[in-house]
DNA sequence: AATCAAATTATGGGATTTTATGGTTTTCAA
DNA sequence: TTGAAAACCATAAAATCCCATAATTTGATT
C-alpha cells in the first residue's frame, strides 16, 4: 500500500506525543527518511504532511519552473521555510510543534485524514464543519467524476 | 474474469468478519493489493466497494489536475478521507468497519452486489426496497439505452 | 438425470501479534 | 544543573493469524 486513505482519531499525551496512524506508516515505509514532513495549510485550518521524498520532489518541480513565476516563488518559500521534517520515535509517535497545533486548533484529540499522496491533520470538530461544508459544495455542483 | 457480477448475501460472524464473495476475490486476484477498498455512498444507503488499483488511478488524476479544480479536489478529498482499505484474510474475509455497517443499516447480514467494475454492499431488505423504487422509476421514464 | 466423491467456500473460535497510549529513566545542551 | 528531548519499558485493547468444521459447489461416473 502507499496511498493515505481513511481517517484516524488519537489521542495527544501530556508530552505532545501522537501516534501516527499504523496504516500510514507502513505507506512510509521503503522511504529513506523514518517520518513525516508537517507544513501549516495555505487553505485551511490544518496541518498538510507528506513523505520527504514527496517534497523532495515538490522542489524539483519548482525548481523546473525557473526563477520568474512570483507566484511560485512565495509558494515554494512558504512552504519551504515552513516544512518540519518530523522522526517517529520507536513506537511510530511524533511530536507536533505548538505553532502548528495552534494553527489547526488542535487540542488533545488531532485526526489523521487521507489525501492520497499526502495527508492532512485536523482537530475533530473543524474537520467534520469543513466536510460537511464541501459535501454541500458538491451537492450543488453535482461534478460528474466517473470512478 | 474482472467484472463484479451477481449478487450474494453472506453472514457476519461475531467478530463482524465477513466473507467476500469467491467470484469478486478472483475478480481482483491479479491486483497487488489482496483487498477491497470501501466508503459509504454518497447518493445511497449503502456501501461502495472498489479495487485499490481504481483508488490509485484516481490518485494519479488528482495529482495531475492540480489545486485548480475546487469540485473535484472537494470530491477526491472526500473520498480519500472516507475510503477504507480493507485486506482479505486467509480465508478471504474482511472486518467491515462499524461506521459503515451503521450507513447502510446492516445488521448480521450482508449483500454483495455486483456492479461491474465496482460493487456495492446493502442491507439485504433495504436493497430489496431500492430495487422496487428503481423499477417503478424506470416504468415511469422508460429510458432508451442504446447498445 | 441421479448420485457420490472431491474440491472449494463460508463460518466459527482460540491464540498471537500489533497498535495506541502511558509512564520512567537517560542523555544532552543551554 | 536544570530543562527539554530522546530512549526505554510497560500494558490494555484491537486487529490479525491460525486451525477446525460446516456448507456448498463442481465434476466425474453411472
Amino acid at each position: 500500500m502507499s496511498l493515505f486513505l481513511s481517517s484516524y482519531e488519537n489521542r495527544l499525551d501530556a508530552k505532545g506525543r501522537v501516534s501516527v496512524p499504523a496504516s500510514f506508516r507502513t505507506a512510509l515505509n521503503n522511504e529513506k527518511f523514518a517520518g513525516v514532513v508537517l507544513y501549516r495549510s495555505f487553505t485551511n485550518n490544518c496541518i498538510e504532511g507528506l513523505s520527504m521524498s514527496r517534497m523532495e520532489s515538490l522542489a524539483a518541480a519548482t525548481d523546473k519552473m525557473g526563477v520568474f513565476d512570483n507566484a511560485l516563488d512565495d509558494l515554494s518559500a512558504m512552504l519551504f521555510a515552513d516544512a518540519r521534517p518530523l522522526q517517529f520515535d520507536v513506537t511510530g509517535r511524533i511530536i507536533i510543534p505548538a505553532d502548528l497545533l495552534a494553527h489547526a486548533g488542535i487540542g488533545d484529540t488531532a485526526l489523521f485524514v487521507g489525501r492520497g499522496n499526502s495527508f492532512q491533520i485536523w482537530d475533530p470538530a473543524a474537520f467534520r464543519a469543513a466536510q460537511n461544508k464541501s459535501l454541500e459544495n458538491l451537492r450543488a455542483s453535482r461534478p460528474n467524476l466517473v470512478i
